[in-house]
DNA sequence: CGAATTCTGTAGTGATCGATACATAAAGGG
DNA sequence: CCCTTTATGTATCGATCACTACAGAATTCG
């Protein structure tokens, strides 16, 4: 998971993978059959592990919790010391070749289903009064999860954690935006 | 250039480069030296015409004014009806094997050219009064180009022009954020 | 303990990568 | 008009890609 998350997608290669691992390339394919297969199940991993954030995020009890708590997991997560700097979900094939079209869209959905989680989330705190009902949910969550992308792309590019934080607490001061 | 927008640099194959500019590899070594000169050149190209409304943006008269030219005009490059999605500086080279290493590294020095040069802007509009003395012009700068980054992202995903240029309005409704 | 079965490492598959050597075609100068 | 020079296309280079065949090691079960 780890070699995705620094190298993309095309970027890891099956030595590097199993070097990592600490098996050789037959047992990998016994096990998961090939390469692609392999990153769909190092993204399971990461969206259960370091990517948890957002599943904790989603259950706290307003919407600026959940943003709050969205963004402040992003920063966290791309800024790990001993890991990868950015998300896996962004960087794992945000442009491909050909014969990467398929993880590109794995990731294109993975991406797509995280707004649809907020947006959902957003939508019962519409529901419950807690946000006016002429709030957009979608745009709403499109909002908070183009703000933690863009989180990702800045970490990626190595700037630091504190940096990161205060853009997110300075986007959130005003909540909610519309 | 749009082989590299469309597909990044280590997602671009010489065969398909080469293709697209209607000459053979040979005269391509020629003109150029190697892949990534070749990708040096088309970054130089991209710089200068679909992200041209960056230098533009930087000359309107207001800080908002800036803001808000630079995310329109985000918006619109990465959701060109003819051209690839996103932005190529973006996804040009996100993450990559330790070969485009270089390309990397050129990509994250043109990210972060990107943010000096509205840095400067916004020191310069609170030099002259415009935003107040307190205002911290480097933060404000990155969190414009989060903003930007976070949307050419959103456009590779797929998200449309008018969704996006939403999320820009809603954004900057609140101004300055801090 | 011994035979059958599962698993793992080594070596090598064709395909494609970026990059070149060589031969041919076009262009420039006397 | 011919010779020199520059530029281009073809065919191929070694390296590496994802992937697999085969053989030996470990394990399981009678």
């Amino acid at each position: 998971m780890l070699v995705f998350w620094r190298h993309g997608y095309e970027g890891a290669s099956l030595a590097t993978l199993t070097e990592a691992m600490g098996i050789s390339t037959t047992s990998m394919y016994a096990a998961f059959g090939n390469k692609e297969e392999l990153f769909r199940k190092a993204l399971e991993r990461y969206t259960e592990v370091p990517s948890a954030y957002l599943a904790e995020a989603l259950e706290e009890p307003t919407a600026l919790g959940v943003a709050t708590a969205i963004l402040a997991g992003t920063v966290r997560t791309t800024t790990l010391p001993d890991n990868p700097s950015g998300c896996m979900g962004v960087q794992g094939a945000l442009a491909a070749s050909d014969s990467g079209r398929g993880v590109r869209d794995l990731l294109v959905a993975w991406r797509q289903n995280g707004y649809a989680q907020v947006g959902e989330r957003f939508q019962r705190a519409v529901d419950e009064g807690e946000l006016p009902p002429e709030t957009d949910p979608g745009l709403l969550a499109r909002y908070v999860t183009t703000l933690a992308f863009g989180i990702a792309v800045q970490a990626a590019s190595g700037v630091g954690r504190a940096e990161l934080q205060e853009i997110a607490d300075t986007a959130l001061r005003n909540w909610p935006p519309a």
